[in-house]
DNA sequence: ATTTGTATAAAACATCTGTTTGACTCGTGT
DNA sequence: ACACGAGTCAAACAGATGTTTTATACAAAT
């Protein structure tokens, strides 16, 4: 009984009608006119961020985006299709990271790569306006929807690789040897645990994810992941 | 409208009984009479390591225990009662794998103490046994429950506290440095990083917890990690 | 033999869940 | 003027959920 799939995308009668999109919807007569679509989109994606898809309900974001129980299903189809819609703009922020993060790198040595690479994927994640989104990532890491398949493939994947190019160049070595590997994770993991969470908080590490503060722990895992790349390269090769 | 939070530890009318524990429960007439209290620890950790306290029903940890829906209420009080004690068994044998670093490092020099705390650390998480347990706990950093706060201070902090005075003796630094404490952020995201995960699992990283492939792991992190933590020493020391 | 305490079971309870329905209000096109 | 579609709403629905109740079986103590 997990998180409940609903395998078609637009399961019921209702909810195709938004296929007529962009015929300027203009502004209707009642009250604020927000357009109710795009604030169950801005609630729901810091509650999804917060607890999870489960764990928050239909009736909880309707009521937070001040629209009636039914039009989470009027105009996503249903609870899922929300967060899939929620999970995409997910996706689109993280791979605008990715192609950030690689163009910093052009044309500079591996070392340099890295570094800019760590300090720009740091940014994502931590950017008051990315970091909702990176904790929903992060969930699905632990709770896995049937989106995360898209997810991995258009953003993850890329992703990797690209470090694994990078650590392939430094320590000279094929992308899928296993020492390259395992550096990818060192430095990855480095990076995500500067996500907000509970346990660092009790612990009381107050990391403010300030510009400086982020260039700092950057700086760190750049520099603490280089020498340990160093390191590793200096071992022979496995298979 | 978080994981419900039952403020007193045992709740209602009944469930006290257990109290006179130790006095030979002896063996009961009904068929198999298998302790049902255990059978529902046993099958509920792992349940709740795989799908979160939330998202797994009373219903289903019953069935799966061969137990009626009342047991769980009349041994543990309530659903929460039943968590916390699994959580704890947890708490306990993180607390034995911490003492079991600290002997294996005792008049060791602090590159081996890294090395053995990062090997049995390793090998608890992922060790058949533990690792369920492992697992549980890491749910808790992302959805804490009222539990997380004693397994913090019984278990986290004190494994912080002796990485840290690792990690201050090879740099040389007071174990609250900024320094020390991000290079303790370091070597522990990098161990966790091996827990199973779906992403990885759909990147292809086939990592099968063998003793042999335990020992690669953390010889790598251990490796990574030291010519990391060198390399932040010969820094300047900050605020 | 009776009482007491422990353990189990089936059924019921109250609440919460995602979803659907049918009515109503508008603007727009004819 | 009229029909139509888009959007909203209150109410209801069906199923799941944690918990409680009531009844019963049994062993040990009295």
């Amino acid at each position: 009984m997990t998180t409940r799939v609903a395998v078609s995308a637009e399961p019921r009668a209702r909810a195709r009608r938004r296929a007529s999109r962009g015929t300027a919807p203009a502004s209707r007569s009642t009250g604020d006119d927000q357009e109710t679509r795009s604030r169950l989109l801005k609630v729901s994606e810091r509650l999804f961020a917060d607890r999870g898809f489960k764990d928050v309900t239909v009736r909880e974001i309707c009521r937070a985006a001040r629209a009636n129980v039914a039009a989470i299903n009027y105009h996503f189809g249903d609870k899922l299709g929300l967060y899939r819609e929620v999970l995409q703009t997910a996706t689109d922020a993280m791979r605008a990271t990715n192609d950030a993060a690689r163009r910093a790198g052009q044309g500079q040595p591996p070392e340099e790569k890295l570094r800019r690479y760590v300090l720009i994927f740091l940014q994502g994640l931590l950017a008051s306006n990315y970091e909702t989104l990176h904790r929903l990532i992060h969930r699905e890491m632990n709770d896995p929807t049937p989106v995360l398949d898209a997810f991995v493939e258009q953003s993850v994947r890329p992703r990797v690789e690209y470090l694994a190019g990078i650590v392939a160049e430094l320590i000279g070595g094929k992308p899928t040897d296993q020492r390259v590997l395992r550096c990818v994770a060192s430095v990855h993991s480095q990076s995500i645990t500067y996500l907000p969470n509970p346990i660092a908080a009790r612990l009381g590490f107050h990391f403010k994810p300030t510009p400086s503060q982020i260039e700092e722990a950057a700086r760190h895992i750049a520099g603490f992941s280089l020498a340990g790349i160093r390191a590793v390269g200096r071992k022979k090769s496995e298979v």
